[in-house]
DNA sequence: CTTGAACCTCCAGTCGCTAGAGGGATTAGG
DNA sequence: CCTAATCCCTCTAGCGACTGGAGGTTCAAG
């Protein structure tokens, strides 16, 4: 059908050429067919593949989750219930990722506001660093 | 002083031992005093300056930036403008996550809420995933 | 003096790409 | 048909910030 480069399929996805390889080569993207002259020629199968994967990604699933949501989505019959599962912990996990980004955010903004443009020695942003005590929130690891 | 163990420093600080070391051979923190068999002993400016590097790691900072924040807080008398605009930087950064990960997560809600709990074929986590039409966000790369 | 925990070095792996070297294929224009 | 420009190929190595393991040594308590 569509037959397409690699840099044509980069193009109609926005994932980049060395990128689209690597897929391939950790096996989450189906080996095209080659040119004679053995460049990657890919179909429309190979962009609505990518398609998915690139949207998976902007979400931020990781690539085993993608590959076992592409394995579901190959058995149309199947509950969807580990699609549903994988989906909610990444909801989850975002969550936990968003409480932690706001309590360092709230931090951050505490010490550069507290920044009297002075020399370090009494400098906030240096200080609030070197002791933990002058934070109130507890900005946990992310 | 106080003479502490790799071990030891771990558990005052919470930064396991292979960090420790890890962040010693890349000279983010000065190497320590070794007992006649060659182990490692810490004194009270180590335990600051691990604690410094864990409280801005906590808060997101890169290494480097850590590196250029730990130089400066050596130079007292200078201005702090440099770990303000560090700080800033930071503090922008972190924001644009906030909004990345704030799209995504009402991305995912969307997902999981519509799931039917029924098969794969008929699956909105699947079908969002193949057809980013489906979304309405603008859920760009974080 | 013995035991067992803690320590040592070195190397390899994680995740998801990204970049470069050194070459071959394709394609548009003359 | 030839050439030049652009694309594409494989392979290897690197990023950030760790984390883990193998195989061996040292320390501290009893």
């Amino acid at each position: 059908m569509s037959d397409l480069s690699i840099g044509a399929l980069s193009r109609q996805t926005g994932v980049k050429v060395p990128t689209i390889r690597y897929y391939e080569s950790i096996g989450m993207l189906d080996e095209p067919a080659r040119s004679p002259g053995g460049q990657r020629r890919y179909g429309a199968a190979h962009l609505q593949q990518l398609r998915f994967i690139r949207h998976g990604r902007d979400l931020g699933f990781g690539l085993d989750d993608l590959r076992a949501l592409q394995g579901l989505s190959r058995q149309p019959d199947r509950s969807c219930d580990a699609a549903d599962r994988i989906a909610r912990q990444q909801l989850a996990d975002v969550e936990r990722r968003l409480a932690g980004l706001r309590a360092v955010r709230k931090e951050l903004k505490r010490m550069v506001a507290q920044c009297s443009h002075g020399v370090v020695d009494e400098c906030h942003v240096i200080q609030t660093l070197s002791d933990h005590g002058l934070c109130d929130g507890d900005h946990a690891r992310p």
